[in-house]
RNA sequence: GGCCCCUUCGUCUAGCCUGGUCCAGGACACAUCCCUUUCACGGAUGCGACGCGGGUUCGAAUCCCGCAGGGGUCACCA
């Protein structure tokens, strides 16, 4: 080990919106490999489609980094609440793509004077027009290196480089044979010719994308590159620069990629066609038009008019139909997944099995398969990915979760449901501020309800849903409800209903278990098999619905006045 | 279409390299039952797969060949 040279690997996204889940696991599994041979992780931000790509997302993108545990050692610095992440102790920064143009252009003048490169002058038109040609010949496109000829000696070349004629650069491919062993897939094998002169240095100066990469990667000592096999056949182009350039190649492994259960891509646009549907589906079943709804959605009728012909994707419009007809767009990126209240672990675990396994038994057979990052850092080996897609599950993302939430102590839970409250339900944090200004957290009346919600919930948002009646502010009962619950005429109902306030106004402590006591010793007074009629009357008088959590947690939790308060008009 | 990659339950997968212990194991989902004051939690059971066809072998999910199917990629995006 300490013979063998350090391990870097890294992960290089494009700021062009948030992280990905399959970005995610991807960097998540470079942030694995490298721990595991104790090296460092580095973060470089592709930035050099300008058009495209954004700060804010590169931050954004550094945010879901660092939410999920997956810190880079080197990268761009970040300052979490705990800590600042990055940094660049072997001095190979900068780390944005768009802050290296100097270093581009000197490789790409050494290729050039090497005659490796050269610079190209068709316009975009034309190239499209030989493409198309050769499209409708069912010939395969290759360039005809028209420029090469043009052009033919060296000096000439860099002399029309540097008096800054528009140009391209394009690599001169010296179509040999390209092999490679996959770390993942296994021996790979390109046909001389199959690389064409591609371009690595576009005419606003800016590099291509497998020029830049080869450059950096290179240049930050990248010993594996590992990423999401729609890259497979951008390595032999990256291959034949590595040996164009007489630089030693890091090794690749390419994972399979993730798609959704119906086996289209993964994509943004899945909330754009999600919000779509219901758009419609509601707009016929109102009869009416997008001018109808635009105004209340607060939209233009416009922009709204175009989103529905699917002109445009817009996220925003997307959005805003989600909030005005309450629908749920798909979660698709990291933050999709944090607002929807999935813990971190769940996600990392989740991800990992998704490609990747740990081969492992557990004493009673069964296969391990929960795990966190300190075991990820510990056991990750890249011969354990497997090669073929995955479609994303979120019914087992979301029984992870689940588990996730059911493995931390009540505490832990109250603390980090609360604090996803205040971000995602104000009304709920509100309340536990309300209960306890002081530590709203860990207040006596926060923590039963935790207690209660916990086992209730999947997601930080489904123990949302599960306390409705907490945030109430008066109780309205449905009539069947009433009717089967309350009116019940087999002496049922409101009268115990009556007799089991009367008991509980007696209670020294309002707390769960003297609460459900009574409760219990009711039923047995009244020869009842069980609570349950008197449970089910009490549920619908405080929450207006027959479900609820325990009744000595529902009644705590709402506290001595409240709960009378609902039990006496119910009951009146 | 060219090139490249892939193929075990509905889904994620173990097993495959080092053929027999696999009439293929686990998890999620689903179904039934138990527990239970509702809803959950939990427990038990069940359903359910080696893409197809050849070959090698005493024996193939495991090795070889062919076919079929799926995916990726063919940008002055990354």
């Amino acid at each position: 080990m300490a013979s063998s040279p350090p391990v870097i690997t890294r992960f290089a996204p494009s700021p062009t919106g948030h992280l990905h889940v399959g970005g995610a696991r991807t960097a998540l599994f470079c942030w694995a490999f490298a721990k595991r041979h104790g090296g460092h992780f580095l973060l470089r931000i592709e930035d050099t489609d300008a058009a495209r790509s954004s700060d804010e997302s590169a931050k954004g993108i550094m945010e879901d980094l660092a939410w999920l545990g997956i810190h880079w050692d080197e990268g761009p610095e970040l300052k979490t609440k705990d800590a600042v992440v990055g940094g660049d102790p072997r001095k190979v920064g900068p780390f944005f793509q768009a802050r290296r143009l100097e270093i581009y252009n000197a490789h790409i003048m050494r290729l050039v004077e090497q005659g490796k490169a050269y610079p190209a002058f068709e316009d975009e038109a034309t190239l499209a027009a030989e493409k198309k040609a050769a499209e409708q010949a069912k010939r395969n496109y290759r360039y005809s290196r028209a420029s090469l000829e043009k052009v033919p000696d060296i000096k000439d070349r860099i002399r029309i480089i540097e008096r800054g004629e528009p140009h391209v650069i394009r690599f001169f491919s010296p179509h040999e044979e390209v092999a490679f062993t996959d770390e993942v897939l296994g021996d790979v094998k390109i046909a001389p010719g199959e690389i064409d002169d591609f371009i690595i240095r576009r005419r606003d100066g800016f590099p291509m994308y497998n020029f830049a990469v080869v450059v950096d990667d290179h240049a930050m000592g990248i010993t594996h590159v590992m990423r999401a096999q729609e890259h497979l056949s951008n390595t032999p182009r990256q291959l034949a620069l590595y040996r164009a350039f007489g630089f030693a190649p890091p090794s690749f492994g390419h994972m399979p990629l993730i798609f959704n259960m119906d086996g289209t891509k993964m994509s943004k646009r899945d909330k754009a066609k999600t919000a779509r549907k219901a758009l419609k589906d509601a707009l016929a079943k109102e009869k009416k038009q997008a001018a109808d709804v635009a105004p209340a959605m607060k939209v233009d009728a416009k922009e709204l008019a175009d989103f529905i012909a699917a002109e445009n994707d817009s996220l925003a419009v997307a959005e805003a139909i989600a909030r005005h007809y309450k629908v749920a767009l798909p979660e698709i990126e990291v933050a999709d997944f944090r607002d929807a209240g999935y813990t971190p672990q769940a996600i990392n675990n989740f991800l990992a099995l998704l490609g990747w396994n740990p081969g492992m038994k557990l004493p009673d057979g069964k296969d391990l398969e929960k795990f966190d990052t300190a075991f990820l850092a510990q056991h990750f080996s890249i011969d354990r990915i497997g090669k073929t897609n995955s479609k994303f599950d979120r019914a087992k993302l979301l029984s992870f979760n689940a588990d996730a939430l059911g493995a931390m102590s009540d505490e832990q839970f109250a603390q980090q449901w609360f604090a996803w409250c205040e971000d995602n339900e104000p009304a709920l944090a509100a309340k536990a501020r309300q209960w306890d200004a002081a530590s709203p957290a860990s207040g006596q009346r926060w923590l039963w309800l935790a207690k209660a919600i916990k086992p209730r919930a999947k997601t930080f948002r489904d123990g949302v849903k599960a306390c409705g009646f907490v945030l109430l502010d008066s109780v309205t009962i449905a009539p069947e409800v009433a009717a089967k619950h309350l009116d019940a005429d087999s002496s049922q109902g409101r009268g115990l209903l009556r007799e089991y306030r009367q008991r509980l106004a007696l209670l020294p402590a309002f707390e769960p278990k003297p609460i459900h006591d009574v409760i219990e010793q009711l039923a047995k007074d009244k020869g009842f098999a069980n609570p349950g009629p008197i449970a089910q009357a009490v549920r619908v008088a405080v929450a207006g619905v027959p479900v609820t959590p325990g009744i000595g947690e529902t009644l705590a939790v709402l506290g001595r006045d409240e709960a009378f308060r609902r039990m006496d008009a119910a009951s009146a």
